[in-house]
DNA sequence: TTGAAAGCGCTAACAG
DNA sequence: CTGTTAGCGCTTTCAA
């Protein structure tokens, strides 16, 4: 009734543990009737090796962190469908660990992973700190950070950015050959990173395009459906007021939407609002909203590879840098204005 | 650079490693004098009890998995939530695994946590089967099954049923005393268990309020989307054409609606569609989505705290026996008939 | 009140 | 080619 450990295989094939122990894990040349004989053993009595104790040996416990801001944020599922291809393909497991956008959270969440011995953490959330990487990365765990920059980061962990510049360009140069002028550009949270390169990325484009990036308005938002209400609400009291507004994520847009038509406007010829991710949901309201895309699902994909490859080097891997474009898709929430 | 280990410490605090394994678990009455030295030195050296060793020794390892069809339907987001809410509270951590809707993927996925020595493991993947299940208990691994029933699942398992019965009775009555006869419902896949429970509840609901049931049109969908888009195909075609629907989930109903939106339809008033889960996008959408609200976050905590539960019965744990209640949620998608 | 020592189930270095 | 043995880092008897 008890698991069936190495010993009772070794016993009932009549050989030693370490002869069991060879022929599954293909360590050493073994002749084949003994071979035979181990499998035999293995098979009757439906041996596993326990991961666990192999893993107090080997240092490797085949299972990696994943931590995310919160995994009812749409931005996440398919990033994890991502991460969990190829994981499971090299059998490795997952632990989902939501930091809910708090930073103390995350740090007891990082904690315990250490604690468990993961192999690897990809960090994802929003809210981070380098305590957590160095948390990581003094107990020898590979570390990969998604988007998110700090002087000493890079020498401690691989990292995946995503040029959000090219994307936001693609849409403010549509929103100008449209006619738009007053752009009005609704940003996270700004004392998260991602947060101010979204909006540098934005003045930026607006530059480019031609158009005085001094006079833009820029709201805080929260990055989620709340706080593109509320960031309406301040928009529409603007005058003059804009004509055009880039989200900096496609819940801030649709809140923004919502509000909108709550108000009684017409999106989007009174409106025209962009969003950034491309979530699902994105495509299926009414108006569909044009957004900048980013290839979520790659992205945990590349995470996850670029973990492992970390773990095979180990010691002293070599830290990546990488990079993923985003694209401007056009859909019904913008329109020429009038 | 190396982890440090209970060696040290004790080493460092002059004491034997098993004083220092007492004061940190306080397993045994220590002097207070000696108490000092080791916790100075665990803070010193900075140490922290790998739980891979523990876990060998103890036989728990403080995780647990998660089941999940694919975190992409919006259902699972925020039982996931509720799970991890009560899973950090006791320091568990959470394998999430998507079945993708493949048995045999599911099978090889519950292997891999047996491998890795879980404490337990929720099932809440439509796709399931027993060999899932009798996999994790013959390693003695806790089971939670949530909305699932199988002739000897019972004695296997705690389980987690959702009266769907309660919500559709609500949401027929409704439809009913609107004016509508003429009422079908998509299911899901019927060779899932649950699909046919929602199925039965239907056909049960219809006859409380008086319907014929043997007239009901019933079309298969498949849970998503799309199969409430091909099913719309097939409804628009019938005559005398059903005046309402009553989907197996939000999914299923939103692509209904958004196909009778394309075919030319107006919603509500050419056809009354009910949804069942009500995921967040159901209140947003434009006709906002009338539907069967079950409580998935709470369904989440109830899933981990019964399997905490378990984990602490240890041996013969009971197996306890949950259901929660569904109920209809009015909003714009349901109409009175003309 | 404390320590020594025997494992937990594996892997791998060493010997034969 | 195979077996013996020494750990991995803990917990927990058993003795002192």
């Amino acid at each position: 009734m008890n698991r069936v450990t190495i010993n009772e295989v070794a016993k009932r094939a009549g050989v030693s543990k370490s002869t069991v122990s060879h022929v599954l894990n293909k360590t050493r040349a073994v002749e084949e009737p003994t071979r035979q004989k181990v499998l035999k053993a293995v098979e009757e009595l439906g041996y596993r090796p326990s991961l666990v104790a192999r893993s107090l040996k080997s240092k490797r416990t085949n299972t990696a962190g994943l931590l995310i801001s919160d995994v009812s944020n749409p931005f996440y599922p398919d990033v994890i469908l991502g991460v969990e291809e190829v994981a499971f393909t090299e059998d490795y497991s997952i632990f989902l660990c939501n930091t809910n956008y708090d930073l103390e959270r995350g740090l007891k969440l990082v904690q315990s992973l250490v604690d468990k011995s993961v192999d690897g953490i990809m960090f994802m959330s929003s809210s981070m700190s380098m305590e957590m990487v160095q948390e990581a990365v003094e107990n020898r765990i590979k570390v990969v950070v998604l988007d998110w920059e700090e002087s000493n980061l890079q020498e401690m962990a691989s990292t995946i950015t995503i040029n959000f510049e090219i994307g936001i360009q693609q849409a403010i140069r549509h929103l100008v050959e449209s006619g738009h002028r007053r752009i009005a550009h609704i940003s996270g949270p700004l004392n998260l990173w991602t947060a101010r390169v979204r909006k540098n990325a934005f003045l930026k484009a607006l530059e480019q395009s031609g158009v005085d990036p001094s006079q833009a308005v820029i709201i805080e938002g929260d990055l989620r459906i709340e706080g593109g209400r509320k960031a309406f609400e301040q928009l529409i009291k603007l005058t003059p007021r804009p004509t055009a507004v880039v989200a900096a994520n496609d819940l801030t847009a649709l809140g923004v939407i919502w509000a909108a038509r709550n108000a009684g406007l017409d999106l989007p010829k009174d409106l025209s609002v962009v969003g950034l991710d491309d979530i699902d949901l994105a495509s299926k309201v009414s108006p569909s909203l044009s957004t900048i895309a980013l290839p979520r699902r790659e992205i945990g994909r590349l995470a996850m590879r670029t973990l492992l490859e970390m773990i095979a080097q180990g010691k002293d891997a070599e830290k990546s840098r990488l990079t993923v474009d985003t694209t401007f898709v056009l859909r019904q929430s913008t329109e020429r204005v009038r």
